[in-house]
DNA sequence: GCTATAACTTAGAACTTAAAAT
DNA sequence: ATTTTAAGTTCTAAGTTATAGC
C-alpha cells in the first residue's frame, strides 16, 4: 500500500483537531434545519410528479397503522385510569357508609355505640391524610436535607397521590371490641360461681367451657365459631352488625370466673398487618453525595423512614444517625447482594442456548425494557414512549425438533417458527421507527465468528485487487458519464478516508446524519490553495451516532475539479452525488470482485494500516511496555482513520488538572533536589573527602530518579490528552483482523492478555487458534 | 429500476468492576 | 483502608447490505 494513499499528514494534523468537534454539533443544527425545509418540499415535489398508487396506499396504510396504535395505546391508557378512578370513587363510596352506618345505628339505640366506634373512621380519614401528607412532606422534606447533606429527593415530575390500595385504609369491615351487652346494665351482673380449678376437672372445664362457647354462638344464631372464614384479602366475612344485633337481644346471667380464668369465649379476627411498602415513583430520586443512587424497595423503605423523622430532633443525635446508617447500609447490602445472585441466576438459565451440539452464549437474551427513547444527536423522536414488550409480540425461532419455550403464565407467543435460514432465536417489532430487533448470540459463538473470519478474508481477497480497483476508478474521474465520475469520486473518498457507504435516510424520523454517497454540497468546502497546499476538500459532517467528521484532505487535481463540477448549479442542501446511491455503488463493487461492498474497504484499510504500523513503530529491542505502547499507538493511528470517537469523560478536566498538578509538584521536588545536588557539589570541591563524595552520588541519583518521574507523567499526559476524545475499542472489536495482533503477540513474545480481554479473547478464538508468528493479513 | 424491510454489523454511552494511587 | 481512575460489560441505537415485491 502507498504510504500516501492513508494516512498523510494533513489527515493526522486535522484529527487534532477533533478536540472541538463535539462542540461543534450546535453548528450542524441550523443547517440541518435548512435542510429538512429543503427536503421537505423536494419530496413534495416527487410525490406530486408521480403520484405513484401504490406508495400512496401503502403511507397511507402506515399512517392508519400508526393512528391505530396511537388509539390502542391511548385507549387502554384511559381506561386504565378510569378503571383508577372507579376503585377509588369505591373506596370512597365505602368509607362515607361507614362514617354513615354508625350514625343510624345510633338512632334504633338498641346496640350503645361504644367509644372506639365513632373515632374509627375518623381516625381512617386522618389516617389517610397523613399518608398523603407525609408524601409531599417527604418530597419536601428530603430536597431540603440536601443542605443538611444526607440524602433527598429530586422534586417529583408528577405530584403522586399515594396509592391506596386498602393498605392504608382499615379493614373493610369495622373492628369493633365484641362487648357483651352487661356493660350498660352492670347492676344485674351476677356471675357464677365456680370452683376453683383443680387438675381432674380440667377436663371438665374444658367441656364446660365449650359448652358456654357454644351457647354462645347458638345464642347468636350463627355456627360455632364465629369468623372461620379467613379470606385471601385478611378479612372474615360475618356482618358485625347482625352479630351486635343479637348479642343485644340475649339476655344471660353473667357468672363469676375462678380466679384466674378470664374468659370463656373469644373470638376475633387477629391483627392487621403494617401496610406493604408502596415505592416512591419512578420520578422521585435518591441522591447520595449529590450522585443519584438506585435503591431496591425495601432500601427506600428504610431511607424513607429516616426522611419521615427529618424534622424530628432524633436524628440530630449521634447515635440514633449511626445505628440508622448502619442498620440502613447492611440492608441494602444484602439486597444488593441478593439482586446480584438472582441476575446470575437468570443468566445461567436464560444466557444460553444449544445450537448444533454446542452450548452458545446468548448476547442479548434480555428484552429491552420499556422506557423513554433516547436517540443520539439531534433525533426527532426523543422522549417518545418505548412501549414495553410482552409475550404476544415476541416471534420465537428454533428448529421443529426443539422443545418450544413456553410464554409466561396466561400469554402467547405472537408466533413460533422454524427457520434455518436466520441467526436469531427471538425477534420483535419496536414501536419508535417500527424496525425489527433480534436476540442473537455472543460473538464468541460459533457462528458468529465464522462471519467475522469472513468479513476479514473477505477485505483480503480486496487486498489482492485494490490497486487494479484503484486505478480504475481514477481512470473514471475521466467518464464522459457523470454517474460514473460520481461513482468514482465517492469510492476514492470511501477508500481514502474510509467514509461509510451512506445510505439515504427516511426525513423526520433520524437524526440528519450522512456518510459518503449522501453528503451534501453543505458538507465540503473547495480551497484551490490552503496553507501551502493545492486542492483541499474540507469535510465538516455528522456522521454514524452523529459524531462529527471534520477534516482537511489535499486531494488530486481531478477530484477536485470533479467535485467543483459536481457542485455547480446546486444548492448547499443539493445532495453532492446526485446521480449516486449506495445500492448502484456497491452493485458496481461486486461487479469488481465478488463479495465486495463500500465497508469492506473500511475493513481492509483498518486492518492494513494496523499490520503497517505495527511495522513501522515496533522497536525489537524495547520492553514489553513500551511494545503495548507501540501497539496502541498503531491502534490509535486506526481509530482516527475510521473517525471513532467519544466524548471526553465527564471527569476528564478534573483527573487533567490532578495530574498537573503532580507534574508540577514534582517539578518543584526535582528543583529541590538540583539545589541540594549543586551544594552537595560545592561541599565536595571544599572537602574532598569521600563521604561529601558519596553524598553528590546520592544526589545525582535522586536526580535522575526524579526526572525520570517527570518524564513519565508528562508522557501519560500527553497521551491522555491525545486519547481524550479518541475511542479504541471499535476499531479493536470490529474492523482490525485479530489475526495480525495475534501473529504480533507471538511474533514479539508479547502475551496476548495484554492485548485482548477475557471477552475479546473468546471472541477472537478463532484467530488465537489460526494465526502463527508470520501471518500477513 | 424503486421501495420496503429483514437481517445482520457497528457504535458510543452508561453502567459495573477491578486496579492503582493515596 | 479509602478514594480515584481505568478497564470491562451491557445496552441498544444506528448503520450496511441483501432481497422481495412491485
Amino acid at each position: 500500500m502507498s504510504g500516501d494513499h492513508l494516512h498523510n499528514d494533513s489527515q493526522i494534523e486535522a484529527d487534532f483537531r477533533l478536540n472541538d468537534s463535539h462542540k461543534h454539533k450546535d453548528k450542524h443544527k441550523d443547517r440541518e434545519h435548512r435542510h429538512k425545509e429543503h427536503k421537505k418540499d423536494k419530496e413534495k415535489d416527487r410525490e406530486k410528479s408521480k403520484h405513484s398508487n401504490s406508495e400512496h396506499k401503502d403511507s397511507e396504510k402506515k399512517h392508519k397503522e400508526k393512528e391505530k396504535t396511537k388509539h390502542k395505546d391511548g385507549s387502554s391508557e384511559k381506561h386504565k385510569d378510569k378503571h383508577k378512578d372507579r376503585d377509588k370513587e369505591k373506596r370512597k363510596e365505602e368509607k362515607d357508609g361507614k362514617l354513615k352506618k354508625p350514625k343510624n345505628k345510633d338512632k334504633d339505640k338498641k346496640v350503645p355505640e361504644p367509644d372506639g366506634k365513632k373515632k374509627k373512621p375518623k381516625k381512617e380519614e386522618e389516617q389517610k391524610w397523613k399518608c398523603i401528607f407525609t408524601l409531599d412532606y417527604l418530597m419536601q422534606t428530603l430536597q431540603h436535607s440536601l443542605t443538611n447533606n444526607l440524602f433527598l429527593f429530586s422534586p417529583p415530575r408528577i405530584k403522586d397521590e399515594p396509592e391506596d390500595d386498602g393498605y392504608f385504609a382499615p379493614p373493610k369491615e369495622d373492628i369493633k371490641p365484641l362487648k357483651r351487652p352487661r356493660d350498660e346494665d352492670d347492676a344485674d351482673y351476677k356471675p357464677k360461681k365456680i370452683k376453683t380449678e383443680d387438675i381432674k376437672k380440667e377436663k371438665k372445664r374444658k367441656l364446660e367451657e365449650e359448652e358456654v362457647s357454644k351457647e354462645t354462638s347458638a345464642l347468636l344464631g350463627l355456627e360455632f365459631g364465629i369468623g372461620t372464614t379467613f379470606e385471601a384479602n385478611g378479612f372474615r366475612e360475618f356482618n358485625w352488625s347482625v352479630v351486635e344485633e343479637k348479642l343485644a337481644c340475649v339476655q344471660w346471667e353473667e357468672e363469676r370466673y375462678p380466679e384466674g380464668i378470664k374468659w370463656k369465649f373469644l373470638e376475633h379476627k387477629g391483627p392487621v398487618f403494617a401496610p406493604p411498602y408502596e415505592p416512591l415513583p419512578e420520578s422521585v430520586k435518591f441522591y447520595y453525595d449529590g450522585k443519584v443512587m438506585k435503591l431496591s424497595p425495601k432500601a427506600e423503605e428504610v431511607a424513607t423512614f429516616f426522611a419521615k423523622m427529618l424534622d424530628h430532633e432524633y436524628t440530630t443525635k449521634e447515635i440514633f444517625r449511626k445505628n440508622f446508617f448502619k442498620d440502613w447500609f447492611e440492608y441494602f447490602l444484602a439486597v444488593f447482594q441478593k439482586i446480584k445472585e438472582e441476575n446470575e441466576k437468570l443468566l445461567k438459565e436464560y444466557g444460553f442456548c444449544i445450537m448444533d451440539n454446542h452450548k452458545e452464549r446468548i448476547a442479548n437474551f434480555k428484552i429491552e425494557p420499556p422506557g423513554l427513547f433516547r436517540g443520539r444527536g439531534n433525533h426527532p423522536k426523543m422522549g417518545m414512549l418505548k412501549r414495553r414488550i410482552m409475550p404476544e409480540d415476541i416471534i420465537i425461532n428454533c428448529s421443529k425438533d426443539a422443545k418450544v419455550p413456553s410464554p409466561p403464565p396466561g400469554h402467547k407467543w405472537k408466533e413460533v417458527r422454524h427457520d434455518n435460514k436466520v441467526t436469531w432465536l427471538v425477534s420483535w417489532t419496536e414501536n419508535i421507527q417500527g424496525s425489527i430487533k433480534y436476540i442473537m448470540l455472543n460473538p464468541s459463538s460459533r457462528i458468529k465468528g465464522e462471519k467475522d473470519w469472513q468479513k476479514y478474508e473477505t477485505a483480503r481477497r480486496l487486498k489482492k485487487c485494490v490497486d487494479k480497483i484503484r486505478n480504475q476508478y481514477r481512470e473514471d474521474w475521466k467518464s464522459k458519464e457523470m454517474k460514473v465520475r460520481q461513482r468514482a469520486v465517492a469510492l476514492y473518498f470511501i477508500d481514502k478516508l474510509a467514509l461509510r457507504a451512506g445510505n439515504e435516510k427516511e426525513e423526520g424520523e433520524t437524526a440528519d446524519t450522512v456518510g459518503c454517497c449522501s453528503l451534501r454540497v453543505e458538507h465540503i468546502n473547495l480551497y484551490p490553495e490552503l496553507d501551502g497546499q493545492e486542492y483541499v476538500v474540507e469535510f465538516d459532517f455528522l456522521g454514524k451516532d452523529s459524531i462529527r467528521y471534520y477534516n482537511k484532505v489535499p486531494v488530486e487535481k481531478r477530484v477536485f475539479k470533479n467535485l467543483q463540477l459536481f457542485m455547480e448549479n446546486k444548492q448547499p442542501e443539493d445532495d453532492l452525488f446526485d446521480r449516486l446511491n449506495t445500492a448502484i455503488l456497491n452493485k458496481h463493487l461486486q461487479d469488481l470482485m465478488e463479495g465486495l461492498t463500500a465497508k469492506v474497504f473500511r475493513t481492509y484499510n483498518a486492518s492494513i494500516t494496523l499490520q503497517q504500523q505495527l511495522k513501522e513503530l515496533t522497536a525489537p529491542d524495547e520492553n514489553i511496555p513500551a511494545k503495548i505502547l507501540s501497539y496502541n499507538r498503531a491502534n490509535r493511528a486506526v481509530a482516527i482513520l475510521c473517525n471513532h470517537q467519544r466524548a471526553p469523560p465527564k471527569t476528564f478536566e478534573k483527573s487533567m488538572m490532578n495530574l498537573q498538578s503532580k507534574i508540577d509538584a514534582k517539578k518543584e521536588q526535582l528543583a529541590d533536589a538540583r539545589r541540594d545536588l549543586k551544594s552537595a557539589k560545592a561541599d565536595a570541591k571544599v572537602m574532598k573527602d569521600a563521604k561529601t563524595k558519596k553524598v553528590v552520588e546520592s544526589k545525582k541519583k535522586a536526580v535522575q530518579r526524579l526526572e525520570e518521574q517527570l518524564m513519565k507523567l508528562e508522557v501519560q499526559a500527553t497521551d491522555r490528552e491525545e486519547n481524550k476524545q479518541i475511542a479504541l475499542g471499535t476499531s479493536k472489536l470490529n474492523y482490525l483482523d485479530p489475526r495480525i495482533s495475534v501473529a504480533w503477540c507471538k511474533k514479539w513474545g508479547v502475551p496476548i492478555e495484554k492485548i485482548y480481554n477475557k471477552t475479546q479473547r473468546e471472541k477472537f478464538a478463532w484467530a488465537i487458534d489460526m494465526a502463527d508468528e508470520d501471518y500477513e493479513f
